[in-house]
DNA sequence: ATATTTATATAGACCGTTCGTCATATTTAA
DNA sequence: TTAAATATGACGAACGGTCTATATAAATAT
């Protein structure tokens, strides 16, 4: 198949980069974890590693994006839903074996400053992210400067915590404060 | 002088570890940063990359386990306590033009199971916050479990601030959510 | 004071890996 | 059959971390 390949590099790259980040992930890892001969890489990606970087770590944002514009549309309440993203969250990491946590958190701490297209990609999954949050919280009723804090604090605390998570290799801390933040999200509603 | 060569040597590290990971951090670097000669790098740390990242990384720990204590000591109530404590720690990004945040989140990100002395030292450095910030939450009147889980809040709530803050090379989302914790953390009082 | 040994510091060689390029083979489409 | 698209792995310059051999400074003995 034709983008079979690339599609394989594009997903292992992704994997990768949130296990091992920018610095920490080679060519050869990737090819040889996609099963794909090194002459490959320069065809699909002419702008070699950091092309590759960049479209992976799009496709990660864009599918946690996906995530989160579900589970906002599919909860009764702000805090529902905020509490039900970081607990599926949660899963995901534990399922990936404490491998899949924020596809960004990794690129900013080692490649920002290196790779300019990445460190776009990452501003703008935040922006992104924290619109969302903001959006549903002000439509739930929530005044606006309210809500931009509110938005940061549960989008800055999901970062964290799966940062800890991966460091105690246990989501217990992500659910303790999912439930946490649920209440004060849902205390903010008039 | 004997020590100075390897302190600057510490020192430099510890930057570079919290600007690019550990990945990203090579000797060369750190040996022209430091104006250190490349042999002395095995005569003070004959354990090589591995042995200094763990030190320097020890070192930065220190630095702000010691900030939180001095500010959980010196505030009014816990809730003032945090604000300012992330009120110091945005100054500290701004200052260093955006390389010092959270000394162990990019050493967690990108060495996380390659040095196992590094990974225990990060989850020793999370214990030792959350702890601070949890008896300064159970002093206060504040109930158990949710000092537990307002302890862990908090703390992951600074960690992902400062990787945003990072991204977008601005402290405002710290200052925003400084304002919002402190009222969270106080109301949680009786 | 001189010689001898020890502690500290330095220089550079070493080998494996990194990323990127290339010429060539193979498949697919026209 | 021809042309375009895709796949392949060998190659090289540069860089990574590590190590050994040597130089300097400090300490001790004679």
């Amino acid at each position: 198949m034709a983008t079979d390949t690339r599609n394989r590099m594009i997903e292992t790259t992704s994997r990768l980069l949130q296990h091992r980040g920018y610095h920490g992930t080679s060519l050869s890892m990737i090819l040889s974890e996609s099963r794909a001969p090194r002459g490959s890489l320069y065809f699909h990606f002419p702008g070699g590693k950091e092309q590759l970087a960049v479209e992976a770590t799009r496709f990660a944002v864009e599918a946690t994006t996906e995530q989160l514009r579900l589970v906002l549309a599919q909860s009764e309440s702000p805090g529902e839903a905020v509490r039900r993203f970081v607990e599926a969250a949660a899963q995901i990491m534990k399922e990936s074996d404490y491998c899949f946590g924020c596809p960004v958190a990794p690129v900013i701490l080692d490649a920002n400053g290196d790779v300019d297209e990445l460190s776009k990609l990452c501003r703008e999954a935040f922006e992104e992210w924290v619109g969302q949050l903001k959006t549903s919280f002000v439509n739930a009723g929530i005044p606006d400067d309210r809500a931009d804090a509110l938005a940061l604090l549960v989008d800055s605390s999901i970062e964290g915590l799966l940062l800890i998570a991966r460091a105690y290799r246990d989501i217990g801390p992500l659910m303790t404060v999912a439930a946490e933040l649920e209440r004060i999200v849902d205390d903010a509603m008039p």
